[in-house]
DNA sequence: CTGAAAGCGCTTACAG
DNA sequence: CTGAAAGCGCTTACAG
């Protein structure tokens, strides 16, 4: 149809966005003058003098001047963009959209920030590991990044702490490579307070079900675990899924004499399911606590007692940290975490009288 | 802890990224060699002679070159990033993740296309509009731009059709400025399609409730409900919601003896439910067609006659439309419909007979 | 086929 | 307090 103009890659003619040199010619100062009026302000900069700053503010006023942001970051500046990255899509079709809740945060405290997000939706789902690719190469299109994903590359983050990127992920992870900076679930604090909890009901005999296990969130929840038990001179018995069904994990709980079990959210629903179907009451045979959220299809009218993950409070505190990492605040802790909120529903109850 | 080079805002010492330079020192070259090398295979370029580029090549491997998009972008070449700009939040606490089927079949498109996704988030949300703010500049980060929302202003597309930027919108808009790149849905189709069905059913008194109006695919649907009433011989009546509440419009429809009304989404859920309050029966009494998605909060269970807006395919054409702007293809259309799954549900059925 | 040069719009030492 | 100059890492005419 018409001539368009994008095709060159330049824009051109018409209507060209006026820079710092137009706004300098107009205020009859230099561009250097123009730029030290914008960025100024801050710092102990230059401070240029009322009058020349009046008449160029004036004159960016007149031209409607913006500054361009692809100059402003190659010259060495901030492009006021931070990149999320996710080691699993972050638009599931199937799992139930685990992700909205931390772009939901990080979205909030992007719009605060003043910066945009920049999904990292270009390397293959297949092959998601930044290293060894153009991958971290790319992240730097961004002043700093979030990282999230349950599967993580422990290689990636070692990567980036050697490179010192500006960077933070959300969940706790750990390298032998240094500190990650993370906002991470107090999942230690967390469990601890749901098995207090369980105790104070009666419960002497509380096992842990862990789900898929060698993962950082699994230890705090076992940690969590162990030291309330301790604290109240119990014997920890942990249980972990590996590849027992929930039928099997009832089983072991049963017969080693169970009355309560703090279980992680992946198994809860099916270990639920299966001690209903084989005629036992919970809370009344068995109470069950909940380690987390709901897990996708799982059924919702069920009460549970436990905790849930803060994930908005997590998205938006990543982000956080690498805005206060960007803005050179070194005394800000790196490592973060934040509460989870606990849960008093129906699934936990009073230790039964023995009969 | 550590000192921290970020803060100065440029990368120094120890990982300093391998640029051309570096590149066509190692190849022993020049840098514009390295640059042709890496853009040209492409148009009729330059075409730098194999031995040459083999070498190029081989001294890129030993670099991990990887080209810094902003510069690229500075300089007139291309960023593989496509901007996402919604007149709404992306992620909306309460609107029952409305974007998030968009935004799926988005990512998906991405990463076929190579492309990473820039939310502009820092803008508020009190003020969406991209002119006269920092906005359109903005958008010139990347590439070209998919924008979405309800709420989109007139103006700003107008500006942008303008300016010729390669944008495209999730969804039919219009503007006396000129064409405005869509992905829409085919509302028109689909409803004349569903009225059809419902002619089929023996209805001949149809009535169409719209929602809000003034918004294009209200009117696209109105289209279509004319089309396929005019087709039969018969004719239209319209109800808008205006300030009317469910009751108001259920009675509009039993005094003028509807037997069957296609409706708008954000009204069908409390029409069904107020015509069973008041002892109708539907489709007994009533027929009823949605047109478009459930509501935030609608009752699941309900199984609607009527169409589905194709979300997912909307969001990733939108992004095949950027993406062929940008190639240069000037042939492709601009304006796409996409159609629309129609799902026969229970809440349309046969003319009662009359009694 | 290859390279030297200009320029994209900024920021930041470095001089006055 | 203000400006001339260099440079960020690229792309793209323009010469050889």
């Amino acid at each position: 149809m018409t001539t368009t103009s994008h095709e060159n890659g330049r824009r051109s003619g018409t209507s060209r966005r006026p820079t710092q040199a137009d706004v300098a010619r107009l205020a009859g100062v230099s561009q250097t003058t123009v730029s030290l009026v914008l960025s100024g302000s801050g710092a102990a900069q230059h401070r240029v003098g009322e009058t020349v700053r009046e008449r160029v503010l004036r004159a960016i006023e007149l031209t409607g001047y913006v500054a361009n942001p692809v100059a402003q970051s190659l010259a060495g500046g901030r492009t006021s963009i931070i990149g999320v990255y996710t080691y699993e899509p972050v638009f599931p079709h199937d799992a139930g959209n685990f992700y909205y809740p931390f772009l939901e945060g990080m979205e909030d405290e992007a719009q605060r920030l003043g910066v945009d997000l920049l999904l990292f939706t270009s390397m293959a789902p297949s092959n998601r590991a930044l290293i060894g690719g153009a991958g971290i190469r790319r992240l730097r299109v961004a002043d700093g990044c979030v990282l999230l994903g349950r599967h993580s590359s422990p290689d990636d983050l070692a990567e980036l702490v050697r490179l010192d990127f500006p960077f933070a992920f959300v969940g706790r992870r750990e390298t032998p490579a240094g500190e990650v900076p993370f906002a991470g679930a107090a999942y230690e604090d967390a469990t601890a307070s749901i098995v207090d909890h369980l105790l104070e009901l009666g419960h002497r005999r509380i096992a842990l079900v862990n789900g898929y296990t060698g993962h950082e969130s699994v230890e705090d929840r076992a940690r969590g675990y162990r030291r309330a038990m301790s604290a109240a001179g119990l014997q920890p018995v942990t249980f972990d899924q590996g590849d027992r069904d929930a039928g099997d994990l009832l089983n072991a709980l049963t017969s080693s004499g169970m009355t309560a079990a703090a279980v992680a959210s992946d198994i809860s629903g099916a270990l639920r399911r299966t001690a209903l179907d084989r005629g036992l009451s919970v809370p009344g045979d068995l109470s069950l606590v909940r380690l987390g959220d709901p897990e996708v299809g799982e059924e919702a009218d069920v009460d549970w007692t436990g905790f849930l993950i803060p994930r908005m409070q997590m998205g938006a505190e990543a982000l956080r940290i690498v805005a206060q990492r960007l803005a050179g605040d070194e005394d800000a802790d790196a490592q973060r975490f934040i509460s989870c909120t606990v849960v008093d529903g129906t699934t936990a109850g009073p230790l039964a009288p023995l009969a």
